[in-house]
DNA sequence: CGCGGAAATGACACCGGTATCATGGTTCTG
DNA sequence: CAGAACCATGATACCGGTGTCATTTCCGCG
């Protein structure tokens, strides 16, 4: 047993060792660690244990070359908000956890015309084994193609579906905001302002459309007068917020179609000495931790991203057996102190 | 040239077609690739040439079961505040760029007893190139010394140097908490409270040793009546704050490890009816984008994690020379609306 | 008991690169 | 101009696994 000896730190056991030591040839190792059936259960249990005893975990980089692929995950994203990245990725790795897949970033920008070419040769130097596309990324359909292509496997994370329902894990915006809606129109708000998000974004679509079939259960419109546009940032936030309330009539609530907007409107408030939910009830949209630390803390439509991810990864490594029927996620409201009756007026 | 056919996607060409059109060895390709100086110019340049115009990329997985090594460098981190996450990862991905490397990200729990081992396991499994530790995580020994142990290349990012230069990316809180004391004293502030970060974070102690140096240059020492324990978390910040705000007499001004906690001592500032910086003044620390989403905004102490995280993956991969000197970083102070002169009282 | 076919296994090439070492060609020396 | 020293290059093994296909073992059955 001279190969056990220590150097340094012990040398790792190759295939060649297990083999050896199992009295086997290595294709069959290979084979028990592939979960061949064609392997008999004696020496399926023989090998393990001699894999168990010599902590032997096979080279994913031979495995790879092999295999033509890597053990990798990609995950693609421009999303510019450092939680939703977060929590995504954090969901992602716990759907990747056992797997023996390891999860590689790449974040990218769809305004540089080189970006698909560039998510693709960062895919096959890889050799990506999968990657998942989060908003908006997600929502190009020329990278779609391109993966397509490459034969990569790939699932997108998005508001809507976008592609065949294997390739698509959809997080319902449009009934989050139609939430929203009811939530207001149920404290008796009859005139409701909207701040839309960035354009180009199918979420900020989404919303606007969910919040208008909302209203539209209680016979409202959505009047354009009520409506401004944003950029999901909280500047625009504080931009949309300012110019939504000095207008006359002023609307008594106001959605923002994501939390950072929505502190902008508290910072309007603020600034013209308002505040909510007396002069207006603010919503905000994705009830990350910026929700809570604006006062009054904000009301907010719940996504769960995490979740989201954790079911992505499980999707792109085919681990959820039959259920490739489109899956779905639905959100929920958080009801804080930002919402309340309109004013008596 | 049927080998250039298009089959689907064209076949990726190998070191193999090179080799044959360049009418050299592979070896002679390989020392081209890897920069090898026991080549012709004449050479070198042929095979460049068909090299560019074959679009030949070398297989990373191949190159690494030679190397024994993948192209891989790792992200180890624990840091709870995703921004942080965010900004250091962005950071490393630009030092990264061109380099033929890609990041892998994993978060750990200090607290899980196996994380070490966890950890190892990881890097020993994609046998990755290297590592970058982020705080707290960075700051564990145990973990540092298995890196060693599996000659691993590793960069520890933290606020104090913990390990040999080459291996310490230091982030001088402790300069940045000095600047936090000078603005408040040079205000006129002499009574000064401040809210620790969590237990066990490096920071927490430099934020503080920094702030108690500041004070010092103006005759003032921190009095443990103007001291409360928090953990960097927002809430903690607002129980802080209002314990110290409770107390009498009152502190003047509150430098809070991290601008999560400032943003609590608003809002504590606000519950108890007063207000930044009239009754007094608010400091915070890493000015991410919560010091502006709050009113007022906060001043803060900026910490260039970006910047931070690029030297960090330039280290990793031995890209900057000579400068293999202490590499430091020093943060400097934003100032915004939180800070103001004491009241006349 | 012998035979056929399926099940289990192994020999060997191969994935796409790099390391080692031998070899042929130059240049420098005396 | 021979010989040493070097430089540039290639032949071949090897990194640690998997694919292909041939071979052996096992089993049921006539």
């Amino acid at each position: 047993m001279e190969w056990l000896a220590e150097h340094g730190s012990r040398r790792k056991a190759t295939i060649n060792d297990v083999a050896r030591l199992a009295g086997v040839s290595k294709k069959t190792v290979s084979r028990v660690i592939n979960r061949s059936p064609l392997v008999r259960e004696g020496t399926r249990a023989d090998v393990n244990t001699i894999i168990e005893t010599l902590g032997y975990v096979p080279n994913p980089q031979a495995r790879g070359l092999a295999f033509r692929h890597s053990f990798l995950i990609g995950m693609i994203y421009d999303n510019p908000n450092p939680q939703y990245v977060v929590n995504m990725q954090q969901g992602i790795l716990d759907g990747l956890r056992g797997s023996g897949y390891d999860l590689v970033v790449h974040p990218c920008d769809r305004n540089n015309p080189d970006f698909v070419r560039e998510a693709r040769t960062f895919i096959e130097h890889q050799k990506l084994f999968g990657v998942i596309l989060t908003p908006s990324v997600s929502e190009d359909t020329r990278l779609a193609r391109e993966l397509l292509d490459i034969g990569c496997a790939y699932v997108r994370i998005a508001s809507v579906a976008l592609d065949s329902d294997d390739h698509m894990l959809v997080s319902h915006d449009r009934l989050g905001a139609i939430e929203a809606a009811r939530h207001l129109c149920e404290l008796g708000h009859r005139k409701v302002g909207f701040i839309a998000g960035r354009e180009g974004f199918r979420s900020s679509v989404e919303r606007r459309a969910g919040f208008e079939a909302g209203l539209a259960e209680f016979g409202l419109e959505l009047d354009d007068a009520f409506v401004a546009a944003g950029d999901y940032t909280f500047q625009s936030g504080v931009e949309a917020g300012l110019e939504l309330l000095s207008r006359s009539p002023r609307s008594t609530a106001i959605f923002a179609a994501n939390d950072e907007m929505a502190a902008g409107v508290m910072q309007a408030l603020r600034q013209l000495g308002l505040r909510a939910p007396d002069a207006v009830s603010v919503v905000g949209y994705d009830d990350f931790e910026i929700a809570i630390t604006v006062w009054p803390r904000l009301t907010s439509i719940h996504s769960p991203t995490r979740e989201i991810g954790l079911r992505a990864a499980h999707r792109v490594l085919s681990l959820d057996g039959e259920e490739v029927q489109a899956d779905a996620v639905t959100p929920w409201i958080v009801v804080r102190e930002s919402t309340g009756p309109p004013p008596a007026d």
